[in-house]
RNA sequence: CGGGGUAUAGCGCAGUUGGUAGCGUUCCUGGUUUGGGACCAGGCGGUCGUGUGUUCGAGUCACACUGCCCCGACCA
């Protein structure tokens, strides 16, 4: 059955190791070394590059236009926001000197100690607040609302402890920095993107993803609400993939940013901002891959179709590279992304376990055998089923594997959800079955005392108050007082 | 920053009571192969993490330091 995950299945997998020995092996990152940064190789990058190109598409379909704010932030920047100063302030790297000079023995460099900054400059960990001291200048009439900006760059944060892909101290992201004249505006445009990564989620990345808005103490700092999306490894645990918030004035006060309004009255203006980062692949990685490599849904597939011949003799081969020409112009000309391979350096053998490994969707072999019958034999990668099929018309047929490779990864990660979901209404049946993973619909009472309880019992934390789920009162579970609705609890990454 | 591991060839590892370093793999050369990660033969490659000490002699013993990995606090 298409469930079936070799190894994966099981909760013993380390997915430390995996990564290590999966992603190593894949190329898509050389190390995470003790800073956490991240070298992303060229066929790793190329995924990055195909999130970045269709999400940017479907910010521009919202009226969202990208731009770049520096990278050094001055130190007195993030203390205008109280509650955004006490959430990042622990984790800046921190710029204090301009210069290096040579030593004294002449073998090395250290820094100069008369180029000591007057103010420090923090790298950004995240851009709001430099984003916002530009604003101001950008402002001035109802008639320059709305703001919709976005940049592309990389951040810093400088983690404890950092995982490959999911948590680096260097990682790309895109952020969404918007500024708006209502606030029914700004709480529109948050939910507005939210559904945007939700979508980009389940339609490119073939991850389904469970939409709702955070607790108050998971909440974004500086925050009025934080929505977001949580996807579900095949571990059970829970991978927050992008979230938005709205800011509501918080910074439109801390950096003055006002408006004149149609009555002519100064107001502050409201905010939202929104990202997701390199992490995405970390959740493409860990939704879909097996133990032989990894599972790209076609549409994020760098390279969506190989073309492997086999042969003997350099007639059969170059029989087979003018039919495979043919074949590949007709692919590409629908729009489909096609290598042939006919390395003779490497055996058909390696091949096969090479392409599988970076998870290229479709690969279509071709030998002396199917030359004189007509056919080549076709593989899809995600259940790893054969079929020959014959050449002609070889196009429409990859056409309609690839659809429906894209539609049954999906089908696979949701149909794995929906059976680790769990309603619960037992404290103890709770801890119990959360040892095995999974999502839980808990009845919580609102309470910080309740969520604190939670998390040091069981390692598990709120991860939202779920959109999709319809909701009726009841009892939390943990304290016994009434509860509006559920929320969702998981063990998260 | 706490707790536990570990450090020997590019990578993965072995190395006995202390006697001067080896296996697998990668890489290179030649040949045979090629429908699921080929085989044979030959070859390149190491201040044994760093420092100090014990000893006639240290990869091995002692002490110190450093790096890395895992677990926890922090987090997208």
């Amino acid at each position: 059955m298409a469930t079936e995950i070799k190894g994966l299945t099981k909760r013993s997998v380390n997915y430390s190791q995996w990564y290590n020995e999966l992603v190593v092996k894949a190329e898509l990152a050389e190390q995470a070394d003790v800073r956490g940064c991240m070298v992303i190789r060229p066929y790793g990058y190329a995924i990055w590059e195909k999130i970045q190109s269709e999400l940017d598409k479907q910010f521009k379909a919202t009226g969202v236009q990208n731009a770049y704010f520096p990278l050094l932030i001055p130190k007195s920047f993030l203390s205008r926001e109280a509650e955004h100063v006490e959430g990042f302030a622990k984790e800046c790297a921190v710029v204090t000197h301009y210069r290096l000079k040579t030593n004294e023995t002449h073998d090395g460099v250290v820094v100069d100690p008369n180029a000591k900054l007057e103010e420090e400059l923090i790298i950004r960990p995240t851009s709001e607040t430099i984003i916002w001291n530009t604003y101001k200048n950008w402002i001035k009439s109802y008639r320059d609302l709305p703001i919709l900006c976005n940049q592309w760059c990389n951040v810093m944060r400088w983690e404890m402890r950092t995982r490959l892909f999911l948590r680096t101290s260097e990682f790309l992201w895109q952020e969404g920095h918007t500024a708006h004249a209502t606030r029914e505006e700004a709480e529109d445009r948050a939910k507005m993107m939210l559904k945007v990564y939700a979508d980009f989620a389940e339609k490119y990345m073939a991850v389904p993803v469970i939409q709702g808005v955070k607790s108050e103490t998971e909440r974004f700092a500086g925050a009025l609400d934080t929505y977001t999306i949580e996807a579900m490894m095949q571990d059970g645990k829970a991978l927050q993939s992008g979230t938005s918030h709205f800011l509501g004035q918080n910074f439109g006060k801390a950096f003055d940013v006002t408006f004149l309004n149609k009555e002519n009255k100064p107001e502050y203006a409201w905010a939202t901002s929104w990202g997701v980062s390199t992490r995405l692949m970390g959740a493409l990685i860990m939704t879909h891959s097996d133990d032989n490599g990894l599972v790209l849904p076609p549409r994020l597939a760098p390279l969506q179709v190989v073309i492997v011949p086999i042969w003997k003799t350099d007639e059969q081969l170059n029989a087979i590279n003018n039919k495979v020409a043919e074949i590949k112009a007709n692919l590409e000309a629908m729009g489909i992304s096609v290598k042939y391979d006919n390395d003779d350096q490497k055996r058909p053998g390696f091949k096969f376990a090479d392409y599988e490994l970076k998870g290229v969707p479709v690969r279509i072999v071709i030998g002396a055998r199917d030359m004189e019958n007509g056919t080549a034999e076709i593989m899809r990668r995600d259940t790893l089923e054969k079929q020959t099929v014959t050449l002609e018309g070889i196009e429409y047929t990859v056409k309609n594997l690839l659809d429906d490779i894209q539609e049954n990864i999906y089908k696979r990660a949701l149909d794995y959800r929906n059976q680790h979901i769990y309603e619960c209404d037992n404290y103890d049946e709770f801890k119990e079955k959360i040892k095995d993973g999974g999502f839980f619909l808990c009845h919580w009472d609102g309470t910080a005392e309740t969520e604190a309880k939670i998390k040091e019992e069981t390692q598990a934390t709120i991860r939202c108050v779920p959109y999709m789920f319809e909701q009726t009162p009841g009892t939390d579970m943990v304290s016994g007082k009434p509860s509006k609705y559920r929320v969702l609890i998981a063990r998260a990454y």
